[in-house]
DNA sequence: CATAAAATGTAACAAATGTTACAAGATGTC
DNA sequence: GACATCTTGTAACATTTGTTACATTTTATG
């Protein structure tokens, strides 16, 4: 367990023997859960830290209609929900359940407060894992505050291109890249064929050549 | 100096006196910066902590085309980016514009660190603040992902209301409702206009009845 | 109370996006 | 190479939203 906890994000840096000793001196329980079971309902007070130790769990989101909502998949050795053991709501956002058979080691907040006094790294590791979660919510608000599909075409191909350089590739399929525009596919393909008919861009599968960055930069606002 | 920071999230629990001591075995500077000098731009490596003592600041993002975008405004006591000064990419997102006359407090990483080690309420307080910081992003893109603006607008008003009520009042202005969905003000009034013909709710300026919930509730998705 | 400013209701029209369906091109597998 | 499957291109039409403009109501201010 040990050596493949070392490898998670929370315990980078620290060796598999430090990490004995570590978890040696506060609480700590392992748990397992069969596929399909429940391991936490959404709005359950978040007090333990929870690290999948082997096997994968998901996260659903219940709406008003009751209907449910893939959000994510977490793998082992992810830690779930790491944002929200502390704050002010600190309940889960989401219902999480077993993917599989699935083994979790969970660390009451008392412990964890305790470990970020043992180990700087821990505690760096951490802040971090928040910090980067805050980062990339905080870029995926400000890409989606582009209102139009050209808009967020525009500015994605903009962030992918090098400065000095014409050629991009999309690293995703159309369809991946409606989803992440939020938009539905043919609409999407619509307009990067408007973009080609504008003379704006040159489009071949994924390989996009930028004939006229001007036009392209105007597109944003 | 010390009492207006003791009312500072960040030190919050942290009694005035206790602060002077704290605060002299870091390293730390306050600056100064006159209305509209620009404290810092986007990309800069973000390593220090910034706690704006009076004053205010404001948050501003440049897109591709060279515009503009107010991103939000941050006064006395408030903490700049906190969510920056740790993770991958530590640099800010936006450039940051002093407001009118304003003064700062500097604290760089190394002493933040030492100041986690030193004060459990502050570390406390710095871990409540960015995990509020993703609780707040992960909302709002939550929020933003219902599509229409009758989806919204039923997460909205579902949201409001008390479970066995069926009287909501709207805490914003629609102007504000509007900014808050990503809508045009006109196109918010027309929907809830629509609601009301549906027979759905009942609207008198910012006090609404939820005449039926079922299909309000169906509206969601 | 008078007035200006802000907020709201509404309509006609334009623009953007979604929906559905189908064809054709790529890609992997046996 | 033959086949199934994934991916892309495209079109017609429906729906949603934005734009602009104006009238009306509410709220704030002197």
């Amino acid at each position: 367990m040990y050596d493949l906890l070392s490898k998670s994000t929370l315990f980078h840096g620290v060796r598999a023997d430090q990490l004995s000793s570590l978890l040696g001196g506060v609480n700590y329980q392992t748990k397992k859960y069969q596929k399909g079971e429940m391991i936490a309902l959404r709005d359950d007070p978040c007090n333990h830290l929870m690290i999948v130790i082997n096997g994968s769990v998901k996260g659903e989101m219940l709406d008003f209609s009751g209907k449910t909502i893939k959000i994510e998949d977490i793998e082992a050795p992810r830690t779930i929900a790491s944002a929200f053991i502390f704050g002010k709501n600190n309940r889960l956002p989401v219902d999480i359940i077993a993917n599989e058979d699935v083994q979790l080691l969970m660390i009451p907040k008392s412990s964890v407060i305790q470990l970020f006094r043992e180990n700087q790294a821990f505690l760096n590791n951490y802040l971090n894992s928040i910090s980067n979660r805050a980062q990339f919510l905080s870029n995926r608000l400000y890409f989606l505050s582009f209102k139009t599909i050209k808009g967020k075409l525009a500015q994605y191909i903009l962030s992918l291109s090098q400065p000095g350089e014409s050629h991009v590739t999309f690293p995703k399929t159309q369809q991946e890249m409606a989803e992440y525009f939020g938009v539905t596919r043919p609409s999407l393909a619509r307009v990067i064929g408007e973009l080609e008919r504008e003379g704006i861009i040159h489009v071949v599968r994924k390989k996009i050549t930028i004939t006229n960055r001007e036009k392209l930069i105007k597109l944003i606002r």
